[in-house]
DNA sequence: ATTGTGGCCTGCCCGC
DNA sequence: TGCGGGCAGGCCACAA
């Protein structure tokens, strides 16, 4: 499913999309429109304007808008794509192989699309409908980005908690980005028990998880996916733990289906 | 405030 | 071969 991993290649594809004029919006889903937004509302806020910036936070990506000739002074487009939502620029997706979505080539799964002068397109196409297209969303609600997350910001993240760290670690407003299988990717790799309180983490396993946080993202990202991970073909009845052998261990932590291996996860 | 739970969405997979 | 029940998880509303 798309994790900061999957976002962080969509704003890279968003790129191309970037200071075209945008000429229309298709938006037939009103469900995937959030915070009060219509379709008109939206082609009122865009149409006539282009976009000047892709950022992401999380897995929030942020379009930022302006007129023609304008440094900006538009509203911001924010861009949520649940678990199976998949950004194509002029017809091209982001993400060749996306777990749990449909590759389908459907165009009715098209939830809005911001037409773009002299042809092509970018569109949010999502299946089950989980994403959706906000205006001028609150940035500040999201904790700092676990791509760039310095070790004391995520010391601080889960001081004091007694949630599961795993919980934590799903908290957008913690530490924006992290999905399911990123966390359990980067706690077997930090050799940390999902169901750890998070506050009885000691300073040198905090450490130990950031290191393993940062390079799960970074290498998952050049391996193409969050699905790519060293643990992920065992999350699976009768999957073993890669490092040590153990069968893998299948909880619900954090309101999330969670794999980990009882041996060497402590 | 913090933490946990349930529901939303629907294509796909599995077993019958 | 067709059918139907679970399942997947990001996000939000709500409860305690």
């Amino acid at each position: 499913m798309p994790e900061s991993i999957e976002i962080e290649l969509y704003r890279r594809l968003a790129e191309r999309a970037l200071d075209r004029r945008v000429v229309e919006v298709d938006a037939p889903d009103a469900w995937f429109l959030k915070g009060g937004l219509t379709g008109e509302g939206l082609a009122h806020a865009v149409v006539g304007r282009r976009f000047t910036d892709a950022r992401r936070i999380g897995k929030l990506l942020l379009l930022d808008t302006a007129l023609p000739g304008q440094e900006g002074g538009g509203p911001t487009v924010g861009l949520r794509f649940g678990m199976t939502g998949r950004l194509l620029v002029d017809g091209v997706a982001g993400i060749d192989d996306l777990q749990y979505s449909s590759m389908r080539d459907e165009p009715a799964w098209d939830r809005v699309t911001f037409r773009l002068e002299g042809g092509g397109d970018l569109r949010i196409r999502d299946p089950r409908r989980l994403g959706g297209v906000q205006l001028d969303p609150d940035e500040g609600r999201l904790g700092p980005d676990v791509l760039s997350i310095a070790p004391a910001a995520l010391r601080d993240a889960l001081a004091g908690s007694t949630a599961p760290v795993k919980a934590r670690l799903l908290d957008q407003a913690r530490v924006a980005g992290v999905g399911n299988l990123i966390a359990d990717e980067a706690l077997w790799r930090a050799g940390v028990d999902p169901a750890r309180p998070a506050g009885s983490l000691t300073a040198a396993e905090v450490r130990r998880l950031h290191k393993h946080l940062r390079t799960t993202v970074d290498e998952l990202m050049l391996r193409g996916g969050s699905h790519t991970g060293d643990v992920y073909h065992s999350r699976a009845a009768g999957g073993t733990c890669p490092k040590d052998g153990t069968p893998m261990i299948r909880r619900t932590v954090g309101g999330r289906t969670t794999w980990s291996c009882p041996r060497h996860q402590r």
